[in-house]
DNA sequence: CGGAAAGACTAAAGCGCATTAGCGCTTGGC
DNA sequence: GCCAAGCGCTAATGCGCTTTAGTCTTTCCG
């Protein structure tokens, strides 16, 4: 028989015990003028004591927003329990969030469309005060609808929007240094004598796989690289051994692949163990986020060492900075340092020798973008 | 610039509109008798018209409950980002919660304590209307944390409660069943000839931990193999790469291993390739939960598939039936059908040569529990 | 010593919705 | 032909909190 749950108690029951007013006890819990010291003291005891919470829902109607934030992820269910990025990234999130009380209503939704359509929901319901939002794209359409709706926002790994003079931009931005990170990694391959380089990009419509995939490109232009190019995939491990064999199959296959994600890149690399291709000396492998993964694998994975919590708690605090009452403005997170481990070496001599997959038909000709 | 946000409708608004009162609205946004259906059409229209939606707060206020449900992660951040487990679970959650448009709150903390705090807290705010509970412990704290509350609860991958008669559970629990998929691994690896396994399990302090390792004494007694045994680990990498290391350097070494999660897996699939342990012909080695990642590495690890999103959904939906009203009650989830792939292989002949490993002093003995 | 100002507190209204009581009208049964 | 019942609708109340507009008391100053 399940027992009849508590009651919760309200200001009414603090008044009542403290005998003061309702407003009295309401002074007293927001630090607000009207009470004496002693009675603000002996409300909160009593308030303590009746282990009182504010309801939620009461604050809410009153005008003073919901305390809670939004986050929505749009990725197809295939390329989702994935990536260790979003789990780390809520971990930093919530770290910020917690201090300020404020909740995460997070959704999982299967393409843009669904997502804007959540917005819109959260903002007609009054659920959120603010969302984060991933994953941003070229031409996004979420800025322009966030800021219609009033509805503040922070742009994770976005770049700093440009605005006319005077105007102030509809969301704040979080860049991440997508070409900064390229740079690096093409000069660490460059100065392991690599000179055909090649990028296992994730989705196209995303934006930093366009800011990468074009910052390779000027790499290469700056160090002479002639043969340096991108293909993009989405993100799931079945496109990325897929790429990894066409371009592997190519007559003068790359001699170092940079990987958009871990997943990708340990798909690579199961590619190159499966084709008896040595890793890294035949073949050098980059994994553009670091996570547990790249370190478990055999050989280890190159990576670009982020602190993807502290991206989150960043983000955070943009969002509560917005919340605050503060402009949107442009935040840049540093760039993160480079972590050579066993998956990148020194460029072979000779081209490695792509031996015939054990038990796959003639690949098709590589097709690259 | 930014745009004065719209003002969003109120029932107030469509009542002015339609030129009826407030209540009429209500009446005939919610299926109440009260009004004609000609009324209630015209209502309807103007509501939809307006874009109106229920504002959540004052939903909340009068009685209706928050349309929100909770989740609670308490694990250790650096086991966070790691297992596919979670996000795709989230996503089948998410499925049904949408369904019912109820929203998901999330929060991530480091433990146990901070877990039943959020509890209390969300109990308190009337935060939410249920909440899913992930890893079940032993003696664990929650279900009658939660009962006491009257809070809805669904245990996620619990047994069902023992309960004296005429008693109702506290919370209802979704079974998954640990003991039937170590007999079907077990059973798999023995028929490949296997006799001396040993499972590396997660962390001791969760109950399918304490059945998986039951159930393979009691597997290993019913076949009549002497040699096999469990040892925890906090599902990190490097604790799985250290308890293979470990297992491996025992005089005689078993020939399968059997790791509690994906991530285990591979840093221990990692650790034989650093040795030069060919999987299978010398060791195999099979994950408890599939993933990308098992379909990634090379070879492929067997595991048990089972449908996580399935899991998830059947989750929600045995919140809602609470939610609803049901009384509390058990569900079990299907046997998962195992998936043989390039990491098991019939048993070697011979033992695995644990050849020394590259840059490590000798080893200490191998601590089983 | 009178009046203004400041301080401590209360009463009351309002947030947006659900719900209950109640009002006026139409029907139906006898 | 009258009363009861039912229908379609409105008015009013409450959920728990914040906030504004007071009220009453004390203090300070000219």
């Amino acid at each position: 028989m399940r027992r009849t749950p508590a009651r919760r108690p309200t200001m009414k029951d603090i008044a009542l015990r403290a005998g003061v007013s309702e407003s009295a006890v309401s002074f007293a819990l927001n630090d607000r003028p009207g009470v004496s010291p002693v009675t603000r003291d002996r409300i909160r005891r009593v308030a303590e004591q009746l282990g009182w919470q504010p309801r939620a829902a009461a604050r809410a109607l009153s005008g003073e927003g919901s305390a809670t934030v939004g986050l929505v992820l749009a990725r197809p269910a295939r390329t989702l329990g994935v990536e260790s990025f979003f789990l780390q990234l809520v971990s930093g999130i919530q770290e910020e969030l917690a201090e300020r009380k404020l909740g995460l209503l997070f959704q999982v939704v299967e393409g843009l469309d669904a997502e804007c359509a959540t917005y819109r929901r959260w903002w007609a319901e009054h659920r959120v005060d603010g969302v984060l939002v991933v994953d941003p794209r070229q031409d996004d359409p979420r800025p322009d609808l966030l800021g219609g709706l009033g509805l503040p926002a922070v742009m994770i790994g976005a770049p700093a929007p440009e605005v006319a003079d005077g105007e102030s931009p509809a969301v704040s931005t979080l860049g991440a240094d997508d070409a900064g990170i390229m740079a690096a990694l093409v000069g660490h391959l460059h100065a392991l004598g690599h000179r055909r380089i090649t990028h296992i990009a994730g989705l196209p419509e995303f934006a930093h796989t366009q800011r990468r995939i074009a910052s390779l490109r000027a790499e290469a232009a700056r160090l002479g690289l002639t043969e340096a190019a991108s293909v993009t995939t989405d993100y799931s491990d079945s496109e990325g051994a897929a790429a990894t064999r066409r371009v592997l199959d190519h007559r003068r296959p790359p001699t170092a692949l940079i990987y958009d994600n871990d997943v990708l890149a340990v798909a690579g690399l199961a590619v190159a163990t499966e084709r008896g291709i040595r890793v890294p000396d035949q073949l050098s492998l980059v994994a553009w986020d670091d996570s547990v993964l790249c370190r478990s694998v055999h050989p280890a994975l190159t990576a670009p060492v982020r602190d993807t919590a502290a991206f989150g708690r960043h983000a955070a605090q943009a969002l509560t900075a917005l919340l605050d009452g503060a402009p949107a403005g442009h935040t840049q997170e540093p760039l993160p340092r480079i972590e050579p481990r066993g998956s990148t070496g020194p460029a072979p001599d000779q081209d490695p020798v792509p031996a015939p997959a054990p038990q796959e038909g003639p690949s098709g000709p590589p097709r690259c973008s």
